[in-house]
DNA sequence: TATCTGACGATAG
DNA sequence: CCTATCGCCAGAT
């Protein structure tokens, strides 16, 4: 019975190292494109079983409380960060 | 079953 | 750029 949360674990389980999506890009291909919240949730709950660092909000903010923390992780994956937001490539220059 | 909470998103001020 | 409000959904109590 693949509930919402097993398909978001699905969804950020896919992604690889270098890709940062925002919840609600997760939440869309969960199948729940207003459920970015909930996205949240789950990622939350499962802590450092899912890679949650490439996960960022819609406008390119980092989570909250744990910017230092993925920041660094996301820079190790080759993702440049700025002032606590991703910078991913084709949003902005 | 009802109510509250929260790692969200978008709009308005 | 930041704060505040509304809408949304899933999980916990």
């Amino acid at each position: 019975m693949t509930s919402f949360a097993d398909r978001v674990v699905e969804v950020v389980a896919d992604t690889r190292p270098g890709d940062v999506l925002s919840y609600g890009e997760v939440a869309v291909e969960a199948g729940r494109p207003s459920a970015a919240r909930a996205v949240g949730a789950v990622l939350h709950h499962h802590g450092d079983a899912l890679p949650w660092w490439r996960i960022v909000t819609a406008a390119g903010r980092l989570v909250p409380g744990l910017e230092e923390e993925q920041e660094r992780r996301l820079h190790a994956e080759g993702v440049p960060c700025r002032a606590g937001h991703a910078l991913r490539r084709g949003s902005r220059a």
